[in-house]
DNA sequence: AAATCAAGGAACGTCTACGTTCCCTATTTA
DNA sequence: TAAATAGGGAACGTAGACGTTCCTTGATTT
């Protein structure tokens, strides 16, 4: 398919140069066809950064909620599949996203949108499903406290350009969230 | 000073265009001046970005740490004056310096040894002070509890483009780091 | 098997931005 | 006060990328 050898090169591309510094041309070449191809199907070089952003967001988000029967199990297994997806390409796409979005904010609202929300719906069923178990207490839950790891995360993304390891989630959630969530005093302010 | 004005320009125009997209030619018109002035400082456009990012990060970096005698109010303080500097043009800054140091791990390396390590040194005085006095029992700190409420500051600002407010920054403090600090079990895995 | 049609690939003109050079003006020094 | 020097501003050539058009090739249908 020649649409999946365009999105490979535009994504080796915008590694590269970045969204701005993309080129039509060049994208061509990578993806060895020629650049009347590209405009038949994009209108301009960011409209086709933008598919390929989106693309590669859709293809990463997971189809289905873990459901281990332990809160711990859940928010471990959801934080890898994250973190596993920022190694393969998501990494780039995403830090090329925020600084497109800082000049465009419809993009965070997208974003926010297609990712934000569903994390967090994902993540409420799984606090419910473990306050039904009596696992954590069942009061209001600080949202803050489930933005963290996620927080963490994307933190040591943007400072080091490294994705944290599977010891470092499991450390996330077992010394960070999960004893947040036993005391009572993590409610909304 | 008409270094001031380029530096002015420049930070507009990275807002409005970003750093592959800034051009030497309206920057100039931004500050008033032609091309020539920028050529004999600068040698070319990326360098001069980059002098913008150092120069305003430079600027940012707080003369001398606070020491109020307690934790809870050095870190809301330390936070606060974060928060500030991200609102006044620092927050664009941020955002464009985590796409091109996407692109270029130097600048990630240089960024922690002037602004990751010095905030980290920073903090660590005054978890040790705060030890001294009792406030905290005295045992290692996990280095993830100092980093969360800048990951929840940085992860607010590229995700919605907003800057938390002071309410949630003492929030951050009072409801997150702190019941951390407090409880025995917050050491390094 | 032949003809038609759709789609890929190369060549073209235009425009913008780069980096340079030249000229003018203002300030400083003798 | 006059000359020299340094620095700001405009004009210039060049290169690269945009977006378009035309030609060729391969597939599909009758």
């Amino acid at each position: 398919m020649l649409r999946d050898a365009v999105f490979a090169g535009a994504l080796a591309e915008i590694a590269e140069f970045g969204v701005r510094g993309a080129s039509m041309d060049r994208i061509a070449k990578r993806a060895g066809t020629g650049k009347a191809a590209l405009y038949r199907r994009w209108p301009n070089v960011r409209a086709l950064a933008l598919d390929v952003f989106i693309s590669t967001m859709e293809a990463a988000l997971p189809p289905s909620l873990p459901d281990t029967g332990s809160l711990r199990d859940d928010m471990v297994e959801s934080l890898t599949t994250f973190t596993t997806q920022l190694h393969s390409g998501l990494g780039i796409v995403l830090r090329e996203l925020i600084s497109e979005a800082a000049h465009d904010p419809s993009l965070s609202e997208e974003f926010q949108t297609r990712f934000g929300l569903p994390k967090q719906v994902e993540l409420i069923g799984a606090l419910q499903r473990a306050m039904a178990r009596g696992e954590i207490p069942t009061q209001p839950i600080d949202p803050y406290v489930m933005q963290l790891p996620a927080a963490l995360v994307v933190h040591q993304l943007v400072l080091t350009g490294t994705v944290p390891g599977h010891a470092e989630v499991e450390h996330f959630v077992d010394a960070l969230v999960l004893p947040l969530l036993r005391q009572p005093a993590a409610v909304i302010a």
